[in-house]
RNA sequence: GGGCGAUUAGCUCAGUUGGCUAGAGCGCCACUCUUACAAAGUGGAUGUCGGAGGUUCGAGUCCUCCAUCGCCCACCA
């Protein structure tokens, strides 16, 4: 036998990953339909499944996709090389809002504005644009070794995936769980488009608080812009400091732009404790104060246009915007002797729009909401009972807190990006109209034939959330049949609400199974110093510059070592250096034992007592354990520590004296133990390094399988 | 206002159900170009495991309190 002349020093990850992965792709095993069978001829049998969480097809990888990626892949070799039926479903997102942000940002810098365009002309340029970097990113992702199957790779926007989101739509609303209502909902003045809860952050700011004279009350504020129309008062009922006003009583208040006529409510919603205990609503601007006018079927006016400017209504001041406005109106309340006090030292929570940090304006609009209670029990029982686990017991509590209190989800958005809702708005009466087929004709409740096409997209994680069973051809498809539940989840714990709870929730809604039978969340990829990485503060890691310059096995052995489920990783380059070292002593003792067995004619048979044999035997017991639990972490650790430190370090050196001695029979007996042991190695780490294993597999003299890939796990 | 996580070598972090004489990578010191490997090897220094109590034969690991940092949730006019 002779060793390869390519079998060089040291590694060279470039001259051999993009081969291999080209070698892996054709060689089919990526689709489980094409696995070998087991050595001794049984079919596969067992199945096990994983959907990719579809990128965002709206910007190259990021570091967190590198992660999952690689922990995902890891899952899924393991489950192929154990002889299972594996199939790692990928996709694309089209990732509505989020790409829609982004595209408008690259308009701006154009010069150009979403404004200026038709809903058609924006949605065709944002679908070129997605269907450009859906390409791109699929090249990065088989870059990091993604053993996916391409062939049933799915995006959103594909045509049997949309009729099942419409279908969802349908059996909503058929259940009663979905109702197109007037609400306030959390506009964004910027982006022009409602959001819902989870799309809303907060941030603590301390502001002025206005304690203003309302007739007979004093009221207090923190947004003094909002008050023009304000003709309700609304007290606690138990509040002794008003007791001797009744509820109903109206004052004459001389307010902002004159004198008004203002009603008391006594409402449970008052909070004595707040202010003066009295205040007057804006149920246009504020879901509460549109609650208290709901409950006592009170008047209510907008104010504040879409863009953020001030309506007619306050009268010298329309057309200003609120930030503007304010210091102007104060000025007004103070000549009026209206103002009474300022409290500077106000502390309160701002809403902002999660993306581009501007008031979210809360505006009354009619939307679809999809009720969320009976949805959400299910999910807990579910997650209760363990149908779904955790392998993160706090994400766990975490989730089933969330779904304790959960608002109804507003899944109508106003952007033109996105599944459109195939849904009828009639003209007169306002009714919205459920309309798959484009064959409503007129309105089901006032009969008139005035309807307009909603002209709004659904939420993306509306669509998203179905994901799993969308992907699979519920309800009839094979797969479905096959691969649902999927076997595992493994995404970020940001998106644990957005995604993997209404994945839960939509998937036992339609399909009464859970989606996934285990939940994985990985942490957040933070840079060299624990600081998050974003493209303003310049530290954003690339996953590829990384996987070029120390190869895409040793980037990959970064991201999994010592990488606690759930918990932030701070990404090294020197610690990624770290396993480009390993990478190269693998080689090397690759090279060694090669070389070895390289100048034995007839290698014996292997000694299945030895007893470093054996020992090694029960490491992969070891290891085999703490994957199938989910610990990477330590698997990877400890696999790189035998091969360096026990194989390398002292089973190869104290091999030396043996393969060198004059027993010839012993030299020979030591070599073929080598041989075996390098064999096993090289199928541990291969999920954690694939490339590299894959590259000396094909080196061995004597093999049990084509490739490494499809090898079977090693066991007792 | 509620909840969660972190605090271990100079730095970044592991340490699964309590058994650790506490580990890894990087960094540091000394010596070695010994034909698998200088992208290496051999040897070495460095820690009252945030603080104070407690449970235990035994605690980095469990309990209580405290301190510092970070995160999440919550319709506080």
């Amino acid at each position: 036998m002779k060793m390869s002349e390519k079998f060089n020093k040291p590694y060279d990850p470039k001259q051999n990953e993009e081969k291999i992965y080209k070698q892996w792709e054709s060689s089919g095993y990526f689709n489980p339909d094409n696995l070998p069978a087991f050595p001794d001829g049984t079919p596969r049998e067992q199945s096990w499944s994983c959907i990719m969480p579809p990128p965002n097809a709206n910007g190259s990888l990021h570091a967190g996709h590198a992660l999952f990626v690689t922990l995902q892949d890891i899952f899924t070799r393991f489950e192929r090389m154990r002889g299972k039926r594996a199939l790692w479903l990928p996709g694309a997102d089209h990732a509505g809002f989020e790409t829609q942000v982004v595209y408008e940002k690259k308009l701006a810098k154009e010069k150009r504005s979403r404004f200026q365009m038709s809903r058609e002309e924006l949605y065709k340029e944002i679908w070129d644009f997605t269907q450009y970097n859906k390409q791109f990113m699929e090249g990065q992702i088989k870059h990091l070794g993604a053993s996916c199957d391409w062939s049933r790779e799915k995006f959103t926007l594909d045509d049997d995936i949309v009729q099942i989101v419409y279908d969802t739509f349908k059996k909503l609303s058929d259940d009663k769980l979905l109702y197109r209502g007037l609400r306030s909902i959390n506009w964004c003045p910027k982006h022009q488009t409602g959001l819902s809860n989870l799309e809303v952050s907060y941030e603590e700011r301390t502001e002025p608080f206005y304690y203003i004279q309302y007739g007979p009350f004093t009221i207090a504020t923190a947004r003094p812009e909002t008050k023009f129309s304000d003709k309700y008062i609304v007290v606690h009922p138990d509040d002794d400091r008003y007791a001797k006003y009744k509820h109903g009583q109206t004052f004459d208040v001389p307010w902002i732009n004159g004198t008004i006529t203002a009603t008391l409510i006594k409402d449970k919603a008052g909070n004595p404790e707040m202010g003066t205990g009295a205040m007057t609503i804006t149920p246009w601007h504020s879901e509460i104060d549109f609650d208290i006018a709901k409950r006592h079927n009170l008047d209510y006016e907008q104010i504040i246009d879409e863009r953020g400017k001030l309506l007619p209504v306050a009268g010298e001041f329309a057309g200003m915007s609120i930030k503007d406005a304010r210091p102007k109106i104060v000025e007004k309340l103070k000549e009026l002797g209206l103002l009474i006090k300022i409290d500077e030292k106000y502390e309160h929570s701002v809403p902002l729009c999660y993306k581009c940090k501007r008031e979210i304006e809360p505006q009354l609009k009619e939307q679809w909401f999809i009720k969320m209670s009976p949805l959400a029990n299910r999910a807990r029982e579910a997650i209760e009972k363990k149908d779904v686990k955790f392998v993160t017991e706090r994400h766990k509590r975490i989730a089933l807190h969330w779904l304790e209190n959960l608002e109804d989800w507003n899944i109508s958005r106003q952007i033109a990006w996105g599944i459109p809702i195939p849904a009828k708005i009639c003209q007169d009466c306002g009714e919205g109209m459920i309309d798959l087929n484009n064959d409503v004709k007129k309105c089901q409740k006032c009969g008139s034939k005035k309807l307009e096409k909603d002209p709004d997209t659904f939420d993306t994680w509306f669509s998203s959330g179905q994901w799993p069973f969308a992907t699979l051809g519920y309800p009839d498809k094979n797969d479905y049949k096959e691969f649902y539940p999927t076997n595992l989840m493994e995404t970020g714990h940001d998106i644990l609400f957005f995604w993997v709870l209404r994945m839960i929730m939509l998937g036992l809604y339609r399909t009464n199974k859970v989606p996934f039978k285990t939940v994985y969340l990985h942490g957040l990829v933070r840079d060299a110093k624990g600081i998050k990485m974003s493209k303003s503060k310049g530290n954003v890691i690339s996953p590829l510059e990384i996987s070029d310059k120390f190869g895409t096995d040793a980037l990959r052995m970064a991201l999994v070592v010592g990488n606690t489920p759930g918990t932030d990783l701070n990404l090294d380059p020197n610690k990624v250096g770290a396993y480009r070292k390993f990478a190269n002593k693998l080689w090397n003792v690759a090279r060694f034992v090669i070389m070895q067995v390289a100048e034995i004619d007839n290698l014996p048979n292997l000694d299945e007592e030895n007893q470093i044999y054996r020992n090694l035997q029960n490491f992969v017991d070891e290891v085999t354990d703490d994957i199938q639990n989910y610990r990477l972490h330590l698997a990877s650790e400890k696999i790189y520590h035998y091969i360096w430190h026990t194989f390398a370090d002292k089973i190869l050196e104290e091999s030396k004296p043996i393969l060198q001695g004059d027993d010839k029979k012993a030299a020979a007996i030591q070599a073929r133990l080598l041989f075996e042991m390098l064999k096993i190695q090289l199928k541990i780490l291969h999920p954690f390094m694939p490339f590299i294993t894959e590259t000396i597999w094909q080196e061995l003299p004597e093999k049990d399988s084509d490739f490494l890939m499809v090898a079977f796990w090693p066991k007792k």
